[in-house]
This record gives C-alpha cells, sequence and structure tokens, in this order.
DNA sequence: AACATAAGGTTTACGACGTAAGGAACGAGT
DNA sequence: ACTCGTTCCTTACGTCGTAAACCTTATGTT
C-alpha cells in the first residue's frame, strides 16, 4: 500500500517540515503579532505539541532568523537588467511592502544571527545591481548604507507612529500633547495641527520623497 | 532630629526612586545587553527584591518607555540659533552617539507607548528647527522623515552587523560565504574581499556620507 | 509476514520570567 | 505615642524556552 506524503488513509495529520513552521509562524506573528509568538502558541496552531517544533527547528533564534529570511524570500530579486535607478527604486519598494505585511520582521534585524541564504542573494544582487551601475566599491559600501539605512529606519518610525488611521492620529495627538501644559511644545503642537492632522495626511506617504531624494543625490555623487 | 534623605545614620541603602531604577536598568542594559534585563536582575542591582520596582514603575513596558526617554534626554538638544543645517548635523550625530552607547534602544523604539517628555521636546526642537530655517510645514514633514529614518536605520544595521572588529569582519565574512558554494554570491564576494575586508574599513563611516548627502539634497530642495 | 531502525512526536520537568495580592516595616504629621 | 500613607517584601500563579527520556510510526530488510 503505497503511503507517500498525504495519500495515506489514516494520516491524521500533515508531515511537519520546517518550512510549514516557518510558514505558521509567520502567519501567527502577522496576525497576532510577534509577542503572541510562543512555541506553545505555534505548535497548537499546528495541532503538535511545542517539543516537536523542535526537530525541525534547533531554538527558538533559528526559528526567528528563518521567518526573516523567509521574509527576504518574498521580495523580488531586484533586476540586474535595468538601469541600477530603477532596479534600486522597484527594490526599496518591494522591501517596504514586504516591512509592511510583516512588521514584526523590522525589530528582529538586530538578530546576531547570521543572515540566512535568501538575504545573502538579496544583498548579492543589490551588490551587483550597483557595481554594474558604474558605482566603485567605496560609493556602493555608502549607497548601500543610505538606502538599506534608510528603508529599515523609515519602517521602523513607521511602525512605531501609535496610530494606523487619520482618526486615530488626531485623538492620540491630542492626548499626548494634552498631558503637558499647554505651549510646551510649540512647534510641534503647530504642526500637528497645520500639517499632521490635515485630512489626506498618512506617514507611510513619506517613503517615496526620501528614497527619490536619496537615488537622486546619489546619482549626482556618482557622476562626480 | 532631621532625616533628609541620605542624611540618617540608619539609612540602611539609599532610598528607591524612578530616576535611580531607570538608570540602574539602563547601566544594566548597556554592560549585559537589553536581554539580561529582567525586573528579578534589576531589583538585585538595585539591592531590592523585584516587586519593589513597581512602586515606581507602573510594569515592565513603563520602564522600557522610561529608559527610551532617559536616551533622548541625554542629546543635546539641538540649537535654534544656528542654521538648519548645522543644527541637524550636530543633532544627527548627537542621536548617533547617544544609540551607539546605548544599542537596545534602536529596538525598542517599535514600542507602541506613548512618547515621553524629552522625546517630545527633542521633536518639537527639531521641527522648530527646521521651520526656523524657512522649511515649509509639508517639506519640514519630508526632512524629519528622512532624516529620523536613516538615523534610526543606520543604528539598526550598525547594530545588526554581527562583528565590531576589523579581524572579527574578516573570520565572519569567511565563515558566512564559506557555508554556500563558492560564487553563490559573487557580488557579494568581491564585495567583501576587495572593499569590507580592506584595512582600515569600518561600516560606522559611512554615516556621515549618507548624512551628509541627505542634508545636502534636503538644501537643494528646500531652495526650489 | 516479521522484525530492526531511525526519525518524528509526546510527556514530564526545570528554572526564569512578569506581576497580582496581601502583609510588614517605616517615616511623617498629629 | 499613635495613626496613616508609602515603600518594600513574601508568596504564589501562569507562561515562557527547552533538556531528557519515552513512545509511535513509517520504512527497508529478510
Amino acid at each position: 500500500m503505497a503511503q507517500t506524503a498525504g495519500s495515506g488513509r489514516r494520516t491524521r495529520r500533515e508531515r511537519l517540515t520546517r518550512q510549514r513552521v516557518l510558514q505558521s509562524a509567520i502567519e501567527l506573528a502577522d496576525a497576532s503579532g510577534i509577542e503572541a509568538l510562543s512555541m506553545r502558541r505555534l505548535g497548537e496552531e499546528l495541532g503538535v505539541e511545542a517539543m516537536s517544533l523542535y526537530t525541525h527547528v534547533a531554538n527558538k533564534d533559528d526559528l526567528l532568523a528563518g521567518m526573516i529570511d523567509a521574509v527576504f524570500a518574498e521580495i523580488p530579486p531586484p533586476s540586474l537588467e535595468v538601469h541600477w535607478k530603477t532596479a534600486m527604486r522597484d527594490r526599496a519598494l518591494s522591501v517596504r511592502s514586504a516591512l509592511l505585511r510583516h512588521p514584526w520582521a523590522t525589530g528582529l534585524m538586530d538578530a546576531n544571527a547570521a543572515p540566512g541564504e535568501a538575504t545573502l542573494l538579496h544583498h548579492d544582487l543589490v551588490i551587483g545591481c550597483l557595481r554594474g551601475g558604474g558605482f566603485s566599491f567605496a560609493m556602493t559600501a555608502h549607497a548601500f548604507a543610505v538606502l538599506d539605512g534608510y528603508i529599515y529606519g523609515f519602517a521602523l518610525q513607521d511602525r512605531s507612529l501609535p496610530f494606523e488611521t487619520p482618526e486615530e492620529t488626531g485623538d492620540l495627538a491630542e492626548k499626548m500633547l494634552a498631558q503637558f501644559p499647554a505651549g510646551r511644545f510649540p512647534h510641534l503642537a503647530a504642526f500637528m495641527v497645520e500639517h499632521v492632522l490635515q485630512p489626506g495626511y498618512d506617514f507611510g506617504d513619506e517613503f517615496e520623497f526620501g528614497l527619490d531624494l536619496i537615488l537622486d543625490a546619489l546619482e549626482r555623487r556618482r557622476e562626480e
């Protein structure tokens, strides 16, 4: 009786896999936040006891490292065929959207864990793209540092903003400033009233401004 | 018998204070990493049981929020007297050095906690500086997002690099690449050999390049 | 068909964590 | 000297990551 994966009549449940573990962990973190991701809870999600996970994952740090690498794997690889500027622009937007889909990822990058294969591949292509675009090694290092710094930092800021919708923004801004004597933070208050609380404002929209600013500046420096 | 703070003959130990708790927590996190900061361990450091801390701190999140605000309080306030560009440059370097002193801080900024007074004051002055420098509200928002994004993101990258000294860099780079078939990451490998592993290279030095790139670009846009 | 093997999954347990609840000790004001 | 509010301690609960040992099941060999 052939009993290959999933065909047997009495397979109580799908076999566990590193893939399945990582994917479930990502779904759980996306849905309930990274602080809700415990080995027990993840096991539950997969219909399995917590300790079973350790067959496919060395420990929790390994799990987190795997999740990060899986996020990088989601990002379309930057093309080496097009002009570096468009490639880098597209890539920045791709990374940003991945970090928006998985907001917990930014906070995990401090991990002293070694980068995974997808992560290294991503970096490899970024460097290849810049070098192919005529950047010297030194300029490649500079460009890489500014671009990635900006991308991750923006995601960090975005996530640390304690509001999601414009209405929330208003409520929260008022409460924040109301804690302190009126006039304690005059510039901040004016900025809130005159700009941030205006209809249509969304912090996330700032991303492309800074991105283009940096890309244009890099282009200019490269040509110098 | 006057028994003001610290004068009594039988004060077994200094009284606890929110200040002292926060300061000890920061020292502990600086010295042993944020993951070593537990309420019990912190109590021990202060010669006190863990539960005593809760008199001065609502819970651990409040402790962490207080630590972040204390880090901002360490940063010299940006001046409103000098040209915006020098003020913003100095401030960026100050923030960076604070984040180097307290590497755990970057990872904590995701906290959904409300920003503290020192944090708000810092932001107030940054906005005041830009507005005073002739930036419109919209341009202020743009500038703020790029600058702070870059500063925090750079700190995040810097901290996530798994090496401190050049020698470590070499060892680690080799191990990282050795895990995968030679030639798997050709651009990355070349970049490492030709640039990162060259004597004298230090990723931290990249900071000022990107900072000036952004400041120059902002100046140009502001004048448009 | 019977068995050996190893891999996957489970049970139980340990020490550390954040913190709720209630008690004890202490200092200041009467 | 007595009270009272604050500070600090004791004990306890539920949760966490994971070590160790055990059981189960699918597979390959005879």
